[in-house]
Parts: structure tokens; C-alpha cells; sequence
DNA sequence: TGACTATTTCACACAAATGCGAAATAGATG
DNA sequence: CATCTATTTCGCATTTGTGTGAAATAGTCA
């Protein structure tokens, strides 16, 4: 009875996972984190923003649950909870050559 | 040596699709595009906004090479040019349970 | 050609996202 | 406790996205 409502409800729930990836930034910082994790401070590095910015950028991935975070001392670690972006991405970058890719698991 | 500018401007355009899938409406669209094509009428009946809200949108999903027109007579069709992108969704429905799911193919 | 239908484009008002620097928070260390 | 470091939150200005209704475009058919 409530199928159409949680329909919305979960097209919602994705389309701010889509969100949350469909930023140069936000999508370098997951890259970046494909290959582990990695503290707040190397991510301003890596992009060229401020703290304030890329703090922002994380909190918007960690939101739609794309990232998880893990404070340790002083600092905090984000990582990778999506592992299928990744293959995502791949798929984008070969459809976007004519290309065909096997996957062979997308989630863990 | 254009290896960076390349792969920032390759981010961009992975961005853009991203992007595009990051509204529901839009992810509407997608959705029920994954069963065939249909014309703009059905979808300004399907999603609940006016035509050139409708319109936008489409055109925002095939500028980002997630969808392809064509047009018939009077009518212009829509369908997925991104067959990876209901694969995607299907891993986030999955990860968003806890599950784990088999994809056997992800770009064609 | 003129009327009709399907779709897109335009101009506008309004909401949301973005980046910045300053201030706030929280943990470590002397 | 005072301070230093890493990160987040806040207030603000600017940009970008969104929906709407009116006008423009394009194909069809009498």
C-alpha cells in the first residue's frame, strides 16, 4: 500500500547518491579514496579548495553513503562504503570509447 | 603531458552523468526508459511536471549521453544510451539492504 | 496554405549549491 | 590549564538549477 510512496522515497535515497558523485570534486575525492583511505588533509591537497569546501564535500558523500569516516586522534579518515562506484565509473569510461566491460562483481 | 588536463576534463563528463541521474525526476525518466522507449507525452504524464520542465530534463540526460532521441512523425522518443546505469541502481538498492548482488555484464 | 499537435526554447522568479574566511569544536600535548 | 593542530560549522556573496506559462518551432493533415 505504501509501495508507491517508499518507490519515491528510495528514487530519492539514489538520486542523492547521483547527486553527491555528480561534482568534479566530490567524484575526484572517491577516486582518490579507490585506492584507500585517507585523512581530510590529504584530500585539500588533492583538490584545490579550501578545508571548509572539501569538509563540505565530505559530509554531502558521507550523507548519501558513499563515504565513511573514522576519526583517529587528531584526524579523521574517510573511505570508500560504495564499493560499485568504482565499477561505475569504469563502465562510463568505456561506454564513452564504444567499449564493453565485464564486471564480475558489482557490490561487496 | 596533457595526461592531467585530460583526466580532470574525463572527470567532468563522468560528473555530468552523474549529475544527470541526480534528480529524481530524472532518475524517473531513466527508470522507466529501462523497459523501452517511450515518447515525451508518457513521460510528462508519468513524472508529475509540466511539459518544458519535462523537456529540460531530457535534455540535460542526453547532453550527458545517458539517453538518445528520436524522432518519429510528430513524436520524439527517448531511450538509454548507458545500459550500465540500471545495473548501478541495482547495486545501490542492494548495498543500501546489506546484500551483495552479481552482475554478469555491466557496459554493452 | 491554415489549422492542429508534439515538443522545445525563452524569460522570469525562486530555491539550492558552492566557495570563502572567520569562528567554533575536539583531541593531543606540554 | 593553555595551547596547538585537525576538522567542522557559520554567515555571506555568487552561481547554478528548477518550475512555470507564453511564445517559437516543426511535422501532419485537411
Amino acid at each position: 500500500m505504501k509501495k508507491n510512496a517508499s518507490a519515491a522515497q528510495r528514487r530519492q535515497q539514489r538520486a542523492a547518491v547521483f547527486k553527491a558523485l555528480g561534482h568534479p570534486a566530490r567524484l575526484q575525492i572517491v577516486e582518490e579514496l579507490g585506492s584507500g583511505e585517507r585523512c581530510v588533509c590529504e584530500l585539500v591537497d588533492l583538490v584545490g579548495l579550501g578545508w571548509s569546501a572539501v569538509s563540505r564535500h565530505l559530509t554531502v558523500l558521507k550523507a548519501a553513503g558513499v563515504l565513511e569516516d573514522e576519526k583517529r586522534g587528531l584526524q579523521v579518515f574517510y573511505k570508500v562504503a560504495l564499493p560499485c562506484v568504482s565499477s561505475f565509473t569504469a563502465c562510463l569510461d568505456a561506454a564513452s570509447k564504444g567499449e564493453t566491460v565485464e564486471v564480475r562483481r558489482c557490490c561487496a
